[in-house]
RNA sequence: GCAGAAGUAGCUCAAUUGGUAGAGCUCCAGCCUUCCAAGCUGGAGGUUGCGGGUUCGAGACCCGUCUUCUGCUCCA
């Protein structure tokens, strides 16, 4: 019996070996955390990013697309708080071995001064009547103490941040003899800081003033944009901005395959709404997004939500779709009502108005966001894990398979002339040349066919189509199933149709779609 | 970043105490066969992750380094 971790080393090398996913640079021992999608991983990404893209743009007449650049002004960053909030002072302890944010090592200690203020508060509560807590607060000299102390090191730490002094990080550590909960003990790395922001220089002079970063998420391409795109689509709101595109993180660590990279994927999008609608929004996106995801039929059980009960600084609520990876539940997506932090900010930065117009109440307004964003390279871990298999079959032997959905598929169809002979190769050849047009096919007539099979079993072709001597006959081939190996003789002429059928992408985006109605577009 | 494990042909793995780097599968050419990885013949494929050191001699021992996996940590 292979354990999950087993399988999942299983699912990487079959990743490589199948050319869907290569680690980057490898003749140069490869770069950390980065990986090159190859000949099959390219085509199923693509075709995960056209679902996603279709069910957003296409199927919601109010929804439209946009594609920002990489690059953004330095300030977005400032607006948004990556550049405060992506600077982790961090600390390890040497002897547990663990690691710490410096800053939140001491927050927490203030907020254990705080916590011996308020149970002097909470004695003398119940020693005097007619407590007057103020009054407390300000006169007793315990407290007092306590409190000039707190207010103290929140300065010394406060100044310490501003100077960018990690040194004396560190010594507000030592001098408040803080130790580790795990080892008890005093025994600290220096403070380091980690910027999670790749950053590079615009222009061909290099001095700090024209440092940019790369962007360590889409949403503000979206966000810097609203009033471009609400303007020139003439959008009402609510309505939903959708963007996919590459977004950087510099990990401290970045591990578990294309699960955590430097270089990453995101599909999002931005939805617009009238303030005080945000929370049905939020959970209509809840409900649209869970379905998406378990239409692809990888099984209901393996998604779950989480709701967070620690929110980020922009959030009123957020969720995450989990997906039971090999090694566990884990983020796939995260759906978020950001309210109107986001533009809120930007208008203060830019000192631009963003705000809309309702003609309904005849006022204006900063709208609230809804957001919606998933990992695409995520969804890609998650559904070839999902979709790879090593099945005993009848024979006795095993069987390695993808059996991914037939929609998201890198091939479609694969089509064999039984022989290499007698006229079935050009049998095959002039339906190849048919289907070619429609779908991403491939032909083959080398080894028996058997072999043949398998391989297209390995890189999840849905569909084998296989010119015989009948076929040369009566205008019959067979059709062979990848999930149930099953063949089916039919007419060359109703291949199409029943090719169709499996691997278009509308009967997905169907099985989603409510009818629009007046009220809904 | 810390700790543990690993890295040999495209893949999976051998190689006795430090003594000629090998097998199966894959791949390529050909033959044969023809519906689920069959067979035969021939061929290609390696500076043993990389760089040093010890040694008459290193895939193996030592040091450094890179990469991957697992745990810790972090995660908007």
């Amino acid at each position: 019996m292979s354990t999950p971790e087993d399988q999942f080393k299983n699912v990487i090398s079959h990743a490589k070996e199948y050319g869907f996913i290569f680690q980057s640079s490898e003749i140069y021992d490869g770069l950390s955390a980065v990986y090159d999608y190859g000949q099959n991983g390219a085509e199923l990404k693509k075709n995960i990013r056209d679902y996603w893209w279709r069910s957003m743009v296409q199927m919601n007449e109010n929804i439209v697309g946009i594609d920002a650049s990489i690059f953004m002004h330095p300030t977005t960053w400032k607006a948004s708080g990556h550049v405060d909030a992506f600077n982790d002072p961090l600390i390890d302890n040497k002897d547990s071995k663990k690691r710490y944010r410096a800053d939140v090592l001491i927050e927490d200690h203030m907020a254990k001064i705080e916590d011996k203020i308020k149970k002097e508060v909470e004695k003398a509560a119940k020693r005097f009547e007619g407590f007057d807590e103020a009054m407390f607060r300000s006169t007793n000299a315990r407290v007092l103490e306590y409190q000039a102390k707190k207010d103290e090191i929140e300065s010394r730490f406060k100044k310490a941040l501003e100077d960018n002094d990690l040194g004396e990080v560190k010594k507000i550590i030592e001098d408040l003899e803080i130790v580790c909960p795990v080892s008890g003990s005093r025994n600290w790395t220096d403070v380091r800081q980690f910027n999670l922001m790749f950053s590079t220089s615009m222009g061909a002079v290099t001095d700090d003033s024209n440092i940019i970063y790369l962007r360590p998420e889409t949403a503000q391409g979206i966000f810097v944009n609203y009033l471009n795109v609400q303007k020139t689509g003439r959008m009402k709101i609510p309505f939903g901005i959708a963007q996919t595109g590459k977004a950087f993180r510099n990990e401290i660590v970045a591990r578990q395959f294309i699960f955590r990279m430097r270089e990453f994927e995101q599909m999002e999008m931005q939805f617009f709404v009238r303030p005080g609608t945000e929370s049905e929004w939020y959970e209509k996106w809840k409900t649209t997004r869970i379905a998406w995801h378990k239409a692809l039929g990888l099984g209901e059980k393996k998604y779950r939500f989480h709701d967070h009960i620690k929110l980020a600084h922009y959030a009123k609520a957020a969720a995450d779709i989990e997906f039971e990876f090999p090694f566990g539940f884990k983020e796939l997506e995260g759906i978020h009502s950001r309210g109107d932090f986001d533009l809120k900010q930007h208008e203060q930065f830019s000192g631009k108005k963003l705000q809309y117009f309702d003609p309904e109440l005849n006022q204006s307004y900063v709208p609230y966001v809804v957001e919606t964003s998933v990992g695409l390279d995520r969804l890609f871990l998650a559904i070839l894990s999902t979709s790879f298999k090593e099945e005993t079959i009848e024979n006795g032997e095993t069987r390695t398979v993808l059996s991914l959905p037939p929609q998201l598929a890198p091939i479609k169809v694969a089509i064999f002339p039984l022989m290499g002979k007698d006229g079935m190769p050009e049998k095959a050849m002039e339906i190849f040349n048919t289907l070619r047009f429609d779908h991403n096919v491939t032909y083959e007539e080398k080894d028996n066919i058997g072999k043949r099979y398998r391989r297209q079993d390995a890189i999840g072709t849905p569909y084998c189509i296989t010119v015989d001597q009948q076929s040369l006959v009566d205008n019959t081939v067979t059709i062979r199933d990848r999930d149930t190996m099953l063949q089916e003789r039919v007419a060359i002429s109703a291949i199409p149709a029943m090719i169709d059928e499996k691997v278009n992408m509308k009967h997905l985006l169907k099985m989603l779609a409510e009818v629009p109605s007046k009220e809904t577009v």
